[in-house]
DNA sequence: ACGGAAATATGTACTGAGTACCAAAATCAT
DNA sequence: ATGATTTTGGTACTCAGTACATATTTCCGT
């Protein structure tokens, strides 16, 4: 009645949520090919097209917040302190995700569970890679303008794709440190060793390219 | 009648040939996703079970030399000459292979027509990734067992990323660079320049970690 | 050359994701 | 309120991939 702006929008955020949330839940618990999109609908007590209307394809109901990770990425190239080079400010970002305990780099009894449901699905892996390749894409994009250099410049997708590659490595290093010690810490410094010892590298390869 | 041994493989062989060239054309034609198995098994005069027969999966059709892949990379690493650390023999086999025009790193007409057809389906992507994962899982496990460290040494799992990361945005880079001058010695050039640069930075990043 | 044994070819019938099209219900804007 | 717009969800379809069964071909020992 008086709720002024839309309350479209917040319903169909509600559904959306009500659908990912209930395919998440089954999927960890089944595994993801063991739920059919029907069974999906049902606990989320919505019709099988709405769930095809909120997402297209059904590994999105589990990825459904990649647009975030993309957020940052751009806000730490475009946002960066002054004089930092544009890898400086990602490799910081990398950092600072892990000292804020951020979602994305979160070692937790949560990702123990997500990580071997993604593992357990070949669909939910290749949608895990396709992601790693558009961040990939979208850092290599935020290089060049960053630095105005051409958007084919292969020195950006190098780096881009040498970090991208690095941070992968280190995430699933540090779950199996997670799971195997249930340390949180010994996770973080697990990840960040590893994302520092990329780095190093990043850094010699782009050694002949200032600025980036 | 004489042919002492299996005329059963060589059908077998032949009948997949069949099946993948007829499959690779029509993929080349019109569109992997524009494509269904009727028609590949029409054209390749089998039956629809045949083909599921031959290929478990529609992209195998495509991608059915990547054993080939595998086999090269096990031998660089296990056939190195004596003072030959395993990444570096990775570096000469970038080499070689372009030296001697190998197909998997051939920049011709004909790779110019693949490179388009795998990027325009979202399916031929997916496999084109993981197996460059199979690839770098493949190289991780053949750094730890030629030097003796374990399964999940972080170091060589990252190192084996980064080369293949490396070696793809040099594939993409030399692709490019025969797209614009149809000049081969240039692709190759652009090639081996992304390599040797991905390999500076490895260099740099395996520094605490001899023997790899 | 003959009679199984093993591998290969292929048919039928099914499951389940995703699409095209459409109609009804809810929400919004005036 | 009403007409436009968005969201819901139904029906019917296509197509990849699977399960299971059968036929056909090749092979191997006699």
């Amino acid at each position: 009645m008086s709720e002024p702006s839309d309350r479209r929008s917040r319903k169909r955020a509600a559904t959306s949520k009500a659908i990912s949330d209930a395919a998440t839940r089954l999927f960890m618990e089944r595994g993801f090919d063991q739920v059919t999109v029907d069974e999906i609908a049902e606990a989320a007590d919505v019709g099988r097209m709405t769930v095809f209307n909120h997402f297209p394809r059904k590994e999105d109901m589990f990825f459904d917040r990649d647009e975030e990770g993309r957020e940052m990425l751009r806000e730490a190239v475009r946002q960066r302190a002054a004089g930092v080079a544009p890898l400086e400010a990602l490799h910081l970002l990398a950092h600072r995700l892990v000292a804020e305990r951020s979602p994305v780099v979160e070692f937790s009894a949560r990702s123990e569970r997500l990580v071997p449901t993604v593992a357990g699905s070949e669909t939910l892996k290749a949608r895990a890679r396709a992601i790693r390749d558009e961040l990939a894409d979208l850092v290599a994009a935020a290089l060049v303008e960053s630095v105005g250099r051409d958007t084919a410049d292969p020195d950006a997708h190098l780096a881009a794709n040498l970090l991208l590659a690095t941070w992968t490595v280190a995430f699933f290093e540090a779950h199996r440190t997670f799971r195997q010690t249930h340390n949180r810490e010994k996770a973080n410094d697990a990840f960040l060793a590893l994302v520092d010892k990329g780095a190093t590298g990043l850094e010699a390869a782009m050694a002949g390219t200032p600025y980036l």
